[in-house]
RNA sequence: GGGCGGUUAGCUCAGUUGGAAGAGCACCUGCUUUACACGCAGGGGGUCACUGGUUCGAGCCCAGUACCGCCCA
């Protein structure tokens, strides 16, 4: 190991979203000659080494939710149940709980990365919990919190009543759901109209504080700046005009809750609205609610004031509707909008850089579709709210006395001081890992080596979430971008297009995977299988792998058991063999192909361009060409292979790490670990496009001799004799054909590619002569279909020289082939 | 409701600027050829979702339709 690498957090569970691309990547990065700048990577998901969702949900319920706010600094909201005392014993117990799980989940991630075969410096690790990554989680906190970027206030945040926790966005699943869609109706003062609103969630109504139209519905354009009674309560409610609200939908009336709806919220911030909350963060309806329906469970409430407009006959339409509705991925309850109070952090101005980071092209994100999708919700960006009510993580560094409210890295001195009970949001933390693992906010030699880094592979659903959050701290605090490009990686399916996921049972385990068909043969189908951004597990593609990691393998064997390791390794620019100049040419020509398109980022073709190389034209022909040399022990050609091998192992190493070390450490030209081997450059030289033409001619004659003699039904064991045709063809095309070129004079039975083939036994006319009318059938459709193109004068006309002349030189090969037929 | 992606061989997917439809797997026929049957050779198989348009020429460009998927609201 090279030591520049990071430990990659977090365990593969499923391979869905956990693509290995980061490694063949960095692999190219840290073997191709570069800049000053040496290159560490950050694996896969790598969400930074933090207990995950799971963990924290077997871990919270056991000691119970905690609800322990100081008011210090935001306004008290109606809901119950906030004034619970601190239990610092519970976070105690967390906490070493977390650590002990910590340690044993180390080592499991660990060891899943090192069967992957992660190229990674394993002997660093960092997690966030940390002492001095802590610090700088501080520093970066009280920082913000100083410039003004961090404040608290009542919000509209994702309650989870399950975990008694905001939850972020990432942890929420919609799904659809068939609810009640009840029209109530809402009398105008002063009036005997109504305005009828729907809703499925009648029981927030007692927290509505507005009604509101579109201005543009002139249905109702009289009414705006009236007001309406709220049943059951009797408050009276603006009739407010807003463009949020959609004429189509309903009655074209929608009833304002700012306290439990998104939307209702940001309108009611917009309008000044009162906020009422009558549901409570244990899930439970609030005395706001009134006393008929206080300490109700949401879905008893629901029921209880649908039955009492009833009776008050204010409830005019019920009928099912199917929505999307938010849950918790946490516990599986259903998210229940609320306004908390809670720790925010200003976007705008962080956001600002970032966005003109990946304008400028500063940030490359590759597909370059994710670019304008970043843009658009970066423009869009609104506050984050980074407090979360956990046990564990890192606990908010702000100290309350009284009215007094310090932010520091420190405890402030002094008696008296609480602090915050809150803990930041995981992508908090998460945020400054580009910098913060490599000792920042000290200067050490590793931040000034190692950042700004290369590129980052992440998955699409949180690139906004952590990429975006990244490049801001990083431009904020270590004074640069943290990466060049990012590289959204695709999500692979389940094998029958379900999405990959545990609660569907459709997850694979790479573990598994690797077992069956071996790590190469994984990380190999994986990369071969992910060619664009959702695709299907292939169990095709990974016996690919198998079969690639096999052929390597006993290509291997044919070469290094039957070479000598030549006293001089060095070869001519022009070796005297055809093949030997051939083999060389093409293994240039992959290099520089595969080396392409890894830096585009384009895994599956790189993956597809080795393949065909290895199968087809390194062992399909080239070995089978120089076979008899090698068997000679011809010197020449023992050096062509040993090298073709040394390059091929080093330009496949990134993909299949497993198979081709062991390969190399039984090669003769073994110096140290292939893993530090250079990546291979191209030896310009080497190529040589003569060479490729003749030799690509010699393999159709081949292909040619050998289909007629299939056609003919010529047993494989006769050889047979052809006569005339060009005598410059290279021998082994006899060889391989087993149609031994000129080497007879007589009348010929056929003509193939201008030479005569001669009579023998094994011949099966009558085969031949059927399977050639079809032929001749083809042909002949074919060279009538370039006839009509040809007679056509616009065409002749029109169309570029090149293509007319490329059309008359086909029509030309039929021809001369029909002619062949007889 | 808004945005994005997809629809090509039995299956999973390629197809670069419009110029004779490809790969892997599966299938068929041969082959115990001394690296490999996880192999070799040969072969069959496609109205490129549908409709219209642009063009000498469309899988590719334009408009619309249908179905599938993802993201956001």
């Amino acid at each position: 190991m090279d030591g520049r690498r990071l430990l990659p957090p977090r365990g593969h569970r499923d391979i869905g979203r956990e693509l290995l691309r980061s490694d063949p990547a960095a692999e190219r990065h840290r073997r191709a000659p570069h800049g000053p700048c040496p290159e560490r990577f950050d694996a896969g998901r790598t969400r930074p080494f933090e207990p995950d969702a799971r963990q924290e949900h077997a871990l919270a319920p056991r000691h119970g939710p905690r609800r322990h706010r100081h008011p210090v600094g935001g306004r008290e909201t109606t809901q119950g149940g906030r004034h619970r005392p601190a239990r610092d014993r519970p976070r105690g117990l967390c906490r070493r709980r977390v650590w002990a799980w910590k340690v044993d989940y180390a080592a499991r991630i660990k060891a899943q990365y090192q069967r992957l075969g992660a190229s990674v410096d394993y002997e660093r690790e960092r997690f966030t919990l940390d002492d001095d990554y802590a610090l700088a989680v501080r520093k970066v906190f009280t920082a913000l919190y100083e410039k003004g970027l961090i404040y608290r206030d009542n919000y509209m945040v994702n309650w989870d009543p399950g975990s008694h926790s905001a939850i972020s966005d990432l942890e929420v699943v919609n799904r659809e759901m068939t609810d009640t869609l009840c029209s109530v109706d809402y009398p105008v003062e002063g009036t005997d109209r109504v305005l009828t609103v729907a809703t499925v969630r009648p029981e927030t109504m007692m927290a509505d504080t507005a009604v509101a139209v579109n201005p543009k519905d002139e249905r109702y354009a009289d009414l705006v700046g009236e007001f309406c009674i709220l049943p059951l309560v009797g408050r009276r409610l603006p009739i407010i005009a807003d463009e949020h609200v959609d004429i189509e939908f309903g009655t074209g009336a929608l009833k304002i809750t700012p306290g439990h709806d998104v939307n209702d919220f940001e309108i009611g911030r917009k309008h000044g609205l009162e906020e009422i909350s009558v549901i409570g963060e244990d899930g439970r309806m609030t005395e706001e609610a009134g006393e008929r329906f206080a300490g109700m469970s949401i879905t008893d409430a629901q029921i209880a004031v649908a039955e009492a407009l009833r009776e008050e006959g204010v409830l005019s339409g019920e009928e099912d509707y199917v929505h999307s509705v938010p849950f918790s991925e946490r516990s599986g309850e259903r998210i229940e909008p609320l306004i908390s109070l809670q720790w925010f952090c200003k976007m705008d101005e962080l956001a600002a850089p970032v966005i003109a980071a990946v304008e400028n092209d500063e940030v490359n994100i590759t597909p370059g579709q994710w670019k304008r999708v970043y843009l658009d919700w970066m423009r869009e960006i609104r506050p984050w709210c980074v407090s979360r009510q956990l046990w564990w993580g890192h606990r908010i560094p702000v100290w309350y006395r009284g009215d007094e409210v310090y932010s520091g890295e420190v405890a402030p001195d002094g008696e008296g001081w609480v602090q915050e009970e809150d803990v930041l949001d995981t992508w908090f933390s998460s945020a400054i890992w580009p910098f913060a693992t490599l000792g920042w906010p000290e200067e050490t030699d590793e931040l000034k080596a190692f950042y700004p880094t290369d590129f980052l592979t992440t998955a699409r659903e949180i690139l906004f979430l952590w990429v975006a959050r990244m490049i801001m701290t990083g431009i904020e605090f270590a004074g640069d971008i943290p990466f060049r490009d990012v590289y959204v990686h695709s999500v692979i399916q389940a094998r029958d297009g379900r999405r990959m996921s545990k609660s569907l049972g459709t997850g694979i385990d790479p573990l598994t995977e690797i077992d069956e068909h071996g790590a190469d043969a994984l990380r190999f189908g994986l990369l071969a299988m992910s060619s664009t951004q959702d695709v299907r597990y292939s169990d095709a593609k990974v016996q690919q792998g198998r079969d690639l990691s096999n052929k390597l393998w006993n290509a291997s064997r044919l070469i290094l058991l039957n070479t000598d390791e030549p006293a001089d390794r060095s070869l001519p620019d022009n070796p005297a063999a055809l093949e030997d100049r051939w083999i060389l040419s093409r293994l240039e020509s992959t290099i520089e192909s595969v080396t392409g398109l890894l830096a585009e980022y384009d895994f599956a073709h790189a993956a597809q361009e080795i393949y065909s190389f290895v199968f087809s034209e390194l062992c399909d022909w080239y070995l089978e060409i120089a076979k008899p040399r090698i068997y000679d022990k011809d010197e020449e050609a023992a050096k062509v292979l040993l090298q073709t091998l040394e390059r091929t192992l080093a330009l496949v190493h990134p993909v299949m790490p497993f198979v081709t070390e062991e390969i190399w450490s039984y090669h003769p030209y073994r110096d140290g670990h292939l893993v530090v081997h250079d990546f291979p450059e191209t030896i310009e030289a080497h190529r040589d496009l003569t060479c490729e033409g003749q030799v690509g001619e010699a393999i159709t004659l081949t292909q040619r001799l050998r289909s007629w003699r299939d056609m003919a039904g010529v047993p494989p064991k006769i050889v047979l004799a052809a006569t005339g045709g060009n005598t410059e063809a290279p021998e082994f095309v006899s060889r391989l054909s087993r149609v031994s070129l000129g080497a007879a004079e007589g009348e010929p039975v056929a003509v193939v590619e201008g030479y005569g083939i001669l009579p023998s036994e094994g011949l099966d006319m009558k085969e031949l002569t059927d399977r050639l009318n079809v032929r001749r059938g083809k042909l002949e459709t074919e060279a009538k279909k370039i006839e009509g193109k040809l007679g056509n004068e616009r065409f002749v006309e029109k169309a570029p020289v090149e293509v007319v002349a490329e059309e008359r030189e086909k029509l030309e090969r039929i021809h001369t082939e029909l002619s062949e037929l007889g």
